[in-house]
DNA sequence: CATTACGTTTACGTTAACGTAAAGTATATG
DNA sequence: CATATACTTTACGTTAACGTAAACGTAATG
């Protein structure tokens, strides 16, 4: 009895279209189970679709998104290779931690207007 | 004695080429001076060079940082205005801070990856 | 059981954000 | 002062990420 979901359930949960659900299979980054023509969504499509979408969000590309969900499963192969991939975490770290930082600076901005902007409007009030 | 720049000196320090800075000035996001036939970039260009560039890595579109450019300066008009204003910064401000958290998910999620493969490399050490 | 809702494939269209190239002009330098 | 370097405009090309539409099959429902 594991839940699955169609492909209109997941469009409507996550607020997009059909379309951009079977663009991201057409490209590889998903691949729904089959009930004959139809497609079938378990747990892990869901959780692949939500980090996709979080992925763009943050401005990431498709491509980007599918290597670090290739990322979160299991560190496997020898030695050398889970050294080359501790590297690989560590510059995704460094480039989500820039990206960190620039909404820490945006968000510190837009906080700066808002308090000019309360100013000015309490003139109003007094 | 202004400082001022060419479009190479800003291309050089932003790490990007001077067809993208042109395509700024073509699509109205820069407005550089002119000495003849040459652009002349002021510190103020080169902060919008720099907001816009900041914008693209959290996956705003050009417009959307044109948008908080304009929110970054002073805050006129009238009462009703100065309420709309707040409210779009109050939108902008969420949209911001779902970023962050998503940012900040990522990001666990990455250590949390991180220190299974220090798990696994430490196998060899042993 | 008709019709409405949801699903399918195929294929061409669209937009943002530049890349690339050509062809010419101005400026710096050995 | 020749030539290399940086700048200019104009214009067509490219790619990612879908949108849109046609033409059709299947499932749910009043």
């Amino acid at each position: 009895m594991k839940k699955t979901y169609t492909i209109g359930d997941l469009a409507n949960e996550f607020g997009i279209t059909t379309r951009t659900i079977r663009f991201y299979e057409e490209k590889g980054y998903l691949s729904p189970k089959r009930n004959g023509t139809r497609r079938i969504y378990n747990a892990t499509d869901r959780t692949s679709l939500r980090l996709i979408l979080r992925g763009k969000r943050l401005g990431l590309s498709l491509d980007e998104t599918a290597d670090m969900i290739q990322m979160y499963g299991s560190p496997g192969g020898n030695r050398k290779q889970l050294e080359i991939f501790l590297t690989r975490i560590g510059e995704k770290r460094t480039e989500l931690e820039r990206k960190r930082k620039d909404l820490e600076v945006m968000l510190n901005d837009l906080q700066g207007v808002e308090e000019k902007c309360q100013l000015a409007l309490a003139q109003y009030r007094k």
